[in-house]
DNA sequence: CCCCCCCC
């Protein structure tokens, strides 16, 4: 039953008393003399805090009034019968006008003045205010039961049985000289609201409950009015919290017929164990057999709930259930009329849910709609022990039966006795791990690791104060408070101290957003108590790390649970501001995160966070820098302009949400690890330093990326695929510097070599088509690129092979025209000089390039099956002023041509593919071309190898 | 109560 309450205070209380009085004497309820009953004997809590609103005392406080044998209810402050009839006798009557229901449970000290209410907080600020009624003072035990025992209803039958428990003498007597009240029947009504207000001015009075309960002299009060279906869901929960899960729903709970006296004891055992040892001495076992068997026999709940049983027992009545239906609003306080309450039996059709309330089947047989707001509801939530609310606040929906508190507070300071006694039933500690959402009689201590504020979309209102608190042992746990109570908890709770916190409640994780893989979640409410300590030797740190390979899988399986994740920081992006007045403007800022295997996943910061990242801490520190993040998002993010497939796919992006929080190397294992294997790839390659940007200065330009040769060859050369060879380029490269990384075609580096040989072993020179750049090979058309009728105009080109030496090894470089200027003169004017045309005898003039010196800036040819890397020529950089009038294909200006031709036999250099070769000039960059090249790429951003194979993906530029 | 993570 989940009713939103607000708290009451207890002048707010008394206040409302009255109205509820009024209320109270409605005929509706008196019509139902039985009304009594739930609260007979072990009932007559008032109920005030614990629903937020003001106490409901049932007829049974009358009757004992009346009979004046024992103090029990007195409503001071209202006028009414009932104050009056307040004998004085009794001497426990008024009490400071609070109306007294209740039971104490002390062992000694009876004569403490009954009608003391005790007030309970709940975990979302409610107070409950439960008081004394039948206290037996000792010696006395005395019981009445009623003299009216025309009631043929079952429910009603044990609603006027008071029952008087003396502790002092462990005697459960029922008390047959108690009056009965409330005897006047009233005629069923088919419809019994609880709301109602008309009518039966011949009900007895009933005295509104009232006076704001206050404690005053009282150092332990209970109340052992039990809601059945809370003993139930005790044990049942404690049993499966499936079930209890299922059984508490939202508004209406189905509840099992399977609980009823069995549960008694357990509920019992759990509610002796708050007691100190000496205040147990005196529930001695006669007592808590006579509660037991009490509560079975009396007790209208039980009797419901084992009528619910028997119900369902019945094989012909398949469709049975109990619904229990939340009360809400002004009713809630309204007395229950447990005769009213019989086994509430309900069709399960769609139709019995909407055309009726409540369904109720009398043991009589007859069936009786009561409307859900039905006071005879509000029984069901006057608790024996969950003093501090099964209910709680609205924000632990998910385990509405769980009591969230166990101990009573008492007012120490206007205790008139036993203020020496502890009167608040100590919380134990416990570690995260062994919490238990049906105990709320620990505390923890924990560390706040992270606190965040809940957002909820679209939208991203703020929904909650969040945090993640450790304990101990290492385990996490979330921890959540409305938003009201954001300011308080922000404050109190900062960030890595430890605190003992106690008074909280629990609830499932939202299952969207979940920061932890565990079913719970602490509720922190207006009443959780939190107290700063000096522990040491907690954790710093909780994550629950993917690997790169899980991501995927995480991603399809929508696991909602976010992802920790961790790896080097591969680069950091500036942020970026997208959208305007007309859409969504928003931040992004990216940073890759790398793993050990090179996989680079992007990390996605939003607005402030983006705007917030130290980048100037991050620069300042020293590489590698390990950066672990926490409850990301798991997303897919398609760059649409990325020649990578790996990004047309839609590269895993880990975004931020609210919850998430990064750390620059965290001291955790991982961070170790990958520290470890960064220092190791370091013994043996070095870093390189690689700049993506052009330069705009030559002398920068051509010192550019000075990679020695040796460290280039040490590339993996069997790496095939472009996404592969471009994460391990990048492995050899400097975090933090490149942004993307299809380095197979981009990255330029530059060298002081010496040309040590002309591979004589390879064509000088081939003629290129001028529209595809492909190789036209002599006797054989080339009209694949060509309209029919159109004539080629082949151009020829270099193509020969140097083998180059930077002193640390030697290097294969193709050489295109005409990435050649600058390093031997047009290869048309060569061709004229030549005696022979034929392109496998070399010219003197190309091999009077060896042992010559240059600045060759040049870039990786695609990686071949077998041996080490080749390169390819890109631009001699000897001389400035030549150099300057060369088109680029670097980063800034990407090479665009997409010749064609099929790679008909493979050591020619038909330049086939966008990819570069060793037998594949590496650009026509050709400036009229630029305006297809996004397109083009789009459309053709697929393997080499795929691109090779299927010649239709080679379509370009005729179109 | 549902809705459930922003960007190219």
């Amino acid at each position: 039953m989940r009713i939103k309450r607000r708290p009451v205070p207890n002048r707010t209380a008394r206040e409302i008393s009255i109205e509820v009085s009024r209320s109270l004497d409605t005929p509706g309820l008196h019509a139902h003399q039985g009304s009594n009953t739930l609260s007979a004997g072990l009932s007559g809590a008032i109920d005030v805090g614990h629903r937020g609103t003001t106490p409901v005392f049932s007829p049974t406080v009358s009757a004992t009034v009346q009979n004046g044998l024992y103090p029990t209810a007195v409503f001071c402050d209202i006028p009414g019968p009932s104050s009056s009839t307040d004998e004085p006798g009794t001497g426990h009557g008024v009490n400071n006008g609070s109306v007294s229901v209740g039971m104490s449970v002390l062992p000694h000290g009876l004569d403490l003045p009954v009608g003391v209410p005790a007030q309970v907080y709940t975990v979302d600020g409610l107070v409950s205010n439960f008081e004394i009624a039948n206290v037996v003072p000792p010696p006395s035990v005395a019981a009445r039961q009623r003299t009216t025992a025309e009631d043929s209803i079952h429910a009603g039958d044990v609603g006027r049985v008071p029952m008087v428990l003396d502790f002092s003498s462990g005697c459960v007597v029922l008390n047959p000289n108690l009056a009965p009240f409330n005897t006047r029947r009233g005629e069923r009504q088919g419809r019994i609201s609880g709301s109602s207000s008309t009518g039966d001015t011949d009900s007895p009075q009933v005295q509104g409950p009232v006076a704001p309960p206050q404690r005053e002299g009282w150092p332990f009060v209970t109340c052992l009015q039990v809601p059945l279906w809370s003993i139930g869901l005790l044990e049942d929960v404690t049993k499966s919290a499936n079930t209890a899960g299922h059984f508490l729903g939202r508004g209406e709970e189905e509840i099992s017929a399977y609980f009823c006296s069995t549960a008694i004891p357990t509920l019992l055992r759990f509610w002796l164990s708050h007691f100190e040892s000496h205040e147990r001495r005196a529930l001695r076992e006669p007592i808590i057999q006579g509660l037991i068997g009490f509560l079975n026999e009396n007790n209208a709940l039980v009797k419901l709930f084992r009528t619910a049983r028997d119900k369902l027992l019945q094989a012909d009545i398949p469709n049975f259930s109990i619904r229990l239906f939340g009360v809400v609003g002004a009713h809630q306080y309204e007395l229950p009329t447990a005769d009213s309450v019989g086994a509430i039996v309900y069709d399960g059709g769609p139709e019995a849910v909407t055309d009726y309330d409540v369904v109720i089947e009398r043991h009589s047989g007859e069936p009786e709609s009561v409307n859900k707001l039905h006071p005879a509801y509000m029984a069901l939530q006057f608790p024996l022990l969950f003093v501090y609310g099964e209910e709680a606040n609205s924000d632990c929906s998910a385990y509405p039966h769980v009591p969230r508190k166990m101990a009573l507070i008492t007012d120490a300071g206007t205790s008139s006795k036993s203020t020496d006694k502890a009167v608040v039933p100590s919380r134990q500690l416990a570690y995260l791990a062994e919490l238990n959402p049906t105990d709320n009689s620990k505390f923890i201590e924990v560390k706040v690791y992270r606190k965040w504020t809940t957002v909820k979309i679209p939208g991203f209102v703020p929904t909650a104060f969040s945090c993640m608190l450790l304990d101990k042992k290492g385990t996490a746990i979330q921890a959540n408070a409305d938003i009201k109570e954001k300011a308080r908890f922000d404050h109190d709770l900062q960030l890595n101290c430890v605190y003992k916190i106690e008074g909280f409640g629990f609830d499932r994780p939202d299952s969207w957003g979940k920061t932890l893989d565990n079913d719970i979640t602490l509720c922190f409410g207006k009443y959780t108590q939190v107290q700063l300590l000096q522990a040491k030797d907690f954790p710093s740190h909780y994550f629950n790390f993917a690997a790169f390979n899980e991501l995927n899988a995480r991603l399809e399986k929508k696991n909602l649970t976010l992802t920790d994740y961790i790896g080097y920081v591969h680069n950091v992006e500036k942020a970026k501001e997208y959208g305007g007045a007309t859409t969504t403007r928003v931040k992004v800022r990216n940073i890759g995160i790398r793993n050990l295997n090179n996989n680079v996943v992007l990390f996605t910061l939003w607005n402030e966070d983006a705007d917030n990242f130290p980048e100037g801490e991050y620069a300042e520190m020293k590489q590698p820098v390990i950066l672990a993040v926490s409850s990301c998002y798991l997303k897919r993010y398609a760059d649409l302009d990325s020649p990578l497939i790996s990004e047309f796919i839609g590269q895993i992006q880990l975004s931020a949400t609210s919850a998430t929080r990064y750390y620059f190397n965290p001291d955790v294992p991982e961070t170790g690890e990958l520290l470890a294997a960064y220092s190791d790839a370091n013994m043996t390659i070095p870093q390189l330093d690689i700049h993506t940007e052009r330069l705009t200065n030559w002398e920068e330009e051509r010192n550019r990326n000075r990679v020695p040769l040796a460290t280039l060859l040490q590339i993996d050369p069997k790496t095939q695929q472009v996404q592969e060879a471009n994460t391990i380029i990048t492995k050899y490269c400097q975090p933090n510097i490149l942004t993307k990384f299809n380095f197979t075609q981009r990255v330029l580096f530059t060298q002081d070599a010496m040309i040590l040989q002309v591979d004589a072993g390879h064509d000088w020179y081939y003629q290129k088509c001028d529209e595809c750049g492909g190789k036209l090979r002599y006797g054989y058309l080339h009209g694949q690129c060509h309209q029919y009728g159109t004539t080629p105009n082949p151009q020829n080109s270099y193509c020969f092979r140097i083998v180059i030496t930077d002193g640390t090894a030697n290097a294969l470089m193709s050489c295109f025209t005409p990435q050649t200027d600058g390093l031997i003169k047009d290869v048309n004017t060569l061709l004229e000089e030549v005696d022979t045309k034929d392109p496998a005898t070399i010219p003197p003039a190309i091999l009077a390039l060896q042992n010559t010196r240059h600045i060759f800036q040049f870039q990786f040819a695609t990686p071949t099956l077998k041996g080490p890397p080749t390169f390819i020529l890109k631009k001699i950089m000897d001389n400035p002023q030549l150099a300057l009038l060369e088109p680029s294909a670097g980063p800034s200006s990407p090479q665009t041509n997409l010749p064609e031709s099929p790679t008909d036999e493979g050591s020619t250099p038909p330049p086939a593919t966008p990819t570069v070769t060793q037998d594949t000039p590496a650009g026509e960059p050709t400036e009229t071309q630029h305006p297809l090249q996004s397109a083009a790429r789009k459309k053709l951003f697929v393997p080499t190898t795929e691109e090779e194979s299927n010649p239709a993906l080679k379509k370009h530029k005729k179109d």
